[in-house]
DNA sequence: GCCTAACATTGACTATAGTCAATTCAGATA
DNA sequence: TATCTGAATTGACTATAGTCAATGTTAGGC
């Protein structure tokens, strides 16, 4: 196992990790014994659309995001993905090849890992197979809450949706936040050019109340962000699918 | 087992649907024992989003629109599938509640099988599993593809692309096909409104040189068609992510 | 602590799509 | 075949977001 720190072990990280909670012994050794970390600067990319695969990645930490880009540069954000979760792993049904672009949004750490063995394991052990299917129903559902999104809530309605998802979702009072990443990228991911996410922001203060100090914000008055915003989407706050445990936990969404 | 027409077998439906090829003949029995046919007019409610879930669903024939709406009536139309595919199914993995909604957009027939039979299989039958896998990865492939053309796509563009995936992909002159269902409805899955697509279809026509008669389309050069279309798609023509079979096969999109 | 590059904001203008209302058209039904 | 209803189109106008260019702002590297 190539390791970049010496201190870690891919195979209690890979434990730790819900979604492979299941898995055989044989499948947590082979990782560990197959696994490299990697260390990533903001912007670098680890592979793109229709690149041939062997490897799948799970997120040790920072932020990576996924893409897709059209022949003269423009790009369309597909997700942007926390800790622990993985990506690339689609590949295996799609003739190894990835479905989308990955790079590192801010400086990053992801464990390489090899796709066959993950797709021998889903083979061998229905309880992972079942977790796994959880876990794209899911992501397909995400998917489905962006499509109404894009098509239902306009620009301030959809950054004030990404804030409320932020919160802790049990939270009454008043909340303070910090942006995950940055702007443009908040921006990326809900289909927005930055300009209009920088004028969306400011919409959305005058309406609801916010208090926005650079990546800080204070939203003084939950509902009065819910009602705005929520009114757009067909589910009311608190979101249907966010656990109200912490809000990192959410970002998972 | 209820059987509306009763010639129609259920097992042989569900044997005949390569999703299923590699379920046991328990399954096979279970469902067909418990399966029903349902004639449905078209606008006919099956479910709706957050409803409980005992049930999946399999079409027979016709188009079943998957959506959801806010409170005031807005809706965003998620899906249009069209026969042999399954919708409902996700729900046994989201605590047996439904994640949209589900009404027919023509006359169709549908069968409904008991989720509980398929959870079950889908454990027992690891085979089984990696067919759903597999379904599901498509099905995030193809959200991805639309997130990406709702980002990158003009209106224009979008009806483009539809009426290219509506030919066999291995074609070359020219093309005639017949809309598969309303303008109203393709512009709901397109994310547009009805008098933008009619608007937009007309501009393609300029661009492109379409011939258009009410729902027959006469694409007489299909790559004018796909310059024009796919210069704001991350892949080109002919699409990656079809077969190059039977136009009807690739609905399934 | 200063400098710099990337990020963020603002202004002015344009492009695109949405809305509302009025017809027109076409397919199903009697 | 006449009628009726929902679908489709068209016009006029509005709303929203995108584009391009200039200018602030800020965090990280030296």
């Amino acid at each position: 196992m190539t390791k970049i720190c010496p201190t870690f072990s891919t195979e209690a990280f890979l434990r730790n990790t819900p979604l492979f909670k299941s898995c055989s012994a044989a499948f947590f050794t082979t990782m560990d014994q197959q696994s490299q970390l990697l260390s990533l600067a903001k912007g670098q990319v680890l592979f793109v659309n229709g690149d041939p695969a062997e490897r799948f990645y799970l997120i040790k930490s920072g932020w990576i995001k996924l893409f897709r880009e059209t022949l003269d540069g423009a790009q369309a954000v597909v997700d942007i993905l926390p800790e622990r979760q993985i990506f690339g792993e689609n590949a295996s049904f799609n003739n190894d090849l990835y479905t989308y672009s990955a790079e590192s949004a801010e400086s990053s750490e992801v464990l390489s890992l090899p796709l066959a063995a993950l797709k021998n394991e889903l083979s061998k052990t229905p309880e992972f197979a079942m977790n796994m299917l959880r876990a794209l129903t899911q992501k397909t559902g995400t998917q489905d809450k962006d499509i109404e999104h894009r098509t239902l809530q306009n620009a301030p309605q959809r950054i004030g949706c990404f804030l409320l998802r932020l919160t802790n979702q049990s939270d009454q009072g008043p909340v303070t936040l910090h942006l995950p990443y940055d702007k443009t990228l908040i921006a990326a991911r809900l289909g927005i050019q930055p300009e209009t996410f920088s004028r969306a922001l400011s919409k959305l203060k005058e309406e609801t109340g916010l208090k926005i100090t650079g990546a800080t914000i204070e939203i003084p008055c939950l509902s009065a962000l819910s009602d705005y915003t929520c009114m757009a989407c067909s589910s009311q706050f608190p979101c249907k699918d966010l656990s109200t445990t912490p809000s990192q936990q959410n970002l998972i969404n």
